[in-house]
DNA sequence: GTGGTCTAGACCACT
DNA sequence: GTGGTCTAGACCACA
């Protein structure tokens, strides 16, 4: 289920967390469910336990899970997530960037939002 | 007109890059227009020239613009560029990801997409 | 293992890349194999670290290797590859105007095809 | 008849020597022709005259054309053609690395040997 | 420890 | 003057 890609330029520990924000947004992870111990996932995704940790941490700093000391990390309340604006702005920038590119690239507007909508509703389906 | 924030998770470079495309795209940087030489750039935003250089170096390899050595840079023919099969997958996936990340970052489907749209609006307008 | 000549009008960085491309293509560099940290090779070849990194950063463009930062530089698996058309096409024009570098040294169309043949012939056994 | 390309990594000077060597191996340019002058060429392809005037020197060092001083320049006696031994070595070993290209780019020895015949096959046609 | 970025300052080839 | 390269030395994020 989770997809590490070390080639790629996304930093391990964000790559750790896109694969759980995916899993908690579809539900594969339910809310109140206990995700796999840090030891645990680092052995079985074969990365360092520290970048698991700082995925976990960062994940709780978002709204995502929340850990119960000794215990361990649970699915938060979906409704709890709040994104922080800064974080939010970023999100803005990248896709106002890759929407741009495609006008780079020689499409036309209309050409490039054919291809954006298109896009945007292979996702809806997939999320659902 | 240059924005750039030394606070910013992104590097300089990158920034000058963005700021760059932004001017290109807009049209304020003509085809064949004769960028700022590296020095000259570095002076104004008080960057080190080897930063502008990398940026410019980047944006070469994008296609942005065109080098000749000893004289100068310059913004290169956009209609000459008709893109890459390959390039255009490229650019899809990474539009795929960037639409995915306001799902990561709580938003629901519908609010993804109403702000996707808002952004793509203000691309017509201001690449007209 | 590696040469490096000052005095040439290649630049070090380009050499580096020559050197690293040979080691990798004759195999004493498999893939997946780790390479230097770019410190250990500055210290090895006595160069400086930002020459070497300058090197490794081209040779992931063109797809020789991948970097995973904070971990390592690894030989990239060959077989991924499969040429891209224009990849395809630019390694044609960069042969033909190679091959007609002899042609303008005052070589007759004969001497030429035989010096060709001969480097090609070497790269045969060089390769098995 | 004169390619220059301002965008080619390739210095303003090597490409008016290529296309003067052009002229002279495909005989467009007879023994003993004479040269359009540095001003007027530089005129004609638009180039600094500094630019041209150094690329018609490189030539009389290799010993393509002649200069007479107040006179003009003139296409040499093509046996006298002769390329020093360091510039036929850096031809050779810019051919080997073009070959070794088709190699990683996934083409078989054989398949890249082929294509390379092909290439050759086509300059011997238009080098008559 | 590893790669990534940045600065300051220098030298070179080309135009 | 213009881009291209290189060195020395520093700081940062990541693993």
């Amino acid at each position: 289920m989770f997809q590490l890609d070390l080639k790629s330029r996304k930093s391990i520990y964000e790559q750790v967390i896109d694969n759980l924000k995916e899993l908690i947004m579809t539900g594969r992870l339910a809310q109140g469910e206990k995700l796999p111990s840090v030891r645990e996932l680092s052995k079985t995704i074969t990365v360092n336990p520290n970048t698991v940790q700082k995925a976990y941490r960062e994940l709780e700093r978002q709204g995502y899970v929340y850990t119960t000391s000794g215990v361990g990390t649970f699915v938060a309340d979906r409704n709890e997530i709040r994104a922080d604006a800064r974080e939010l702005e970023e999100a803005k920038a990248a896709f106002d960037e890759a929407f741009r590119e495609f006008l780079f690239l020689g499409l036309s507007y209309e050409e490039s939002k054919a291809i954006a909508l298109e896009i945007m509703e292979e996702r809806r389906t997939s999320n659902d």
